[in-house]
DNA sequence: TTATGTGCAAAACATTTGCAGGAGT
DNA sequence: ACTCCTGCAAATGTTTTGCACATAA
């Protein structure tokens, strides 16, 4: 495990790095918590919080600040963007070029130095294309 | 002001809206409801909460789901996009253009119905910027 | 050995909601 | 009048924090 200075490893930090390892979703703080818990029953929802947090600083995960209420963690740090299903929520990958130069247009048009960006899409999973489809049937 | 079928002309709504359509800042919930207190003190925090959410529903204004803890409000209806301070929380708005195909390009690349999208830059306000130059001198 | 990390519980925030009384239409 | 809306306060949901004990280095 990369990790900052003074950073040491425990097995908290080994487990939830692993089970974030194991899934393609984008668990939030809670659904973390409850994978690593089947593991270790006595870890605290604030170790959980602590450890997210420290790890997505130092760049082993990303955190994610989308919409909706809470935040969500991914374990792939590689750029990439995300889809959120409007109806229940859900959050993909999504693989797209987008070129560079954005950071570049958005530092011309402001006085920001900028740092990134961010760029989530909204929409209607399959799922839910689905449920609307049965749903309006009747 | 636009509203939907059932929905009332209140005082407080009028007042709401006029706040929020006076500052260029993308206010807090909290921020508003502050702003609003000073022209009618007895007004509760949850009436502010949710008469923000039905406009924001209605389309009347805007609600920011971007990073950070808070949802911020924008009397600008029209599409435009963000940056936020790492630093400070500060958000402005940002006039680029962006091509419109990158919906299409996203629906390509997923099989989500793609509905919208939201690009948020991050990066450091001038403001912020001079402070760490301070800083950093002694 | 000792600074850092953990579990637990309480606190701090942000937002939502139930309800009795108030106000727009 | 008849809904819909408001103020208030309590409830809910998410995240942070204080502290005594535990543990990696």
């Amino acid at each position: 495990m990369e990790q900052l200075p003074n950073m040491r490893l425990t097995t908290q930090r080994q487990i939830i790095l692993e089970e974030l390892g194991k899934v393609t979703s984008h668990p939030t703080a809670n659904e973390v918590y409850d994978m690593v818990r089947k593991r270790l029953p006595r870890i605290g929802l604030g170790t959980v919080y602590r450890n997210l947090e420290l790890m997505a600083d130092s760049g082993i995960i990303l955190k994610l600040e989308v919409g909706g209420t809470q935040k969500r963690f991914d374990a792939t740090v590689a750029p990439h963007y995300h889809v959120r299903c409007t109806f229940c929520g859900k959050v993909d990958d999504i693989d797209i070029e987008v070129q560079n130069k954005i950071n570049q247009i958005a530092e011309t048009a402001s006085d920001y130095m900028i740092l990134g960006h961010h760029i989530e899409f909204s929409g209607m999973c399959p799922r839910c294309s689905e449920e609307k489809k049965a749903t309006s049937l009747h």
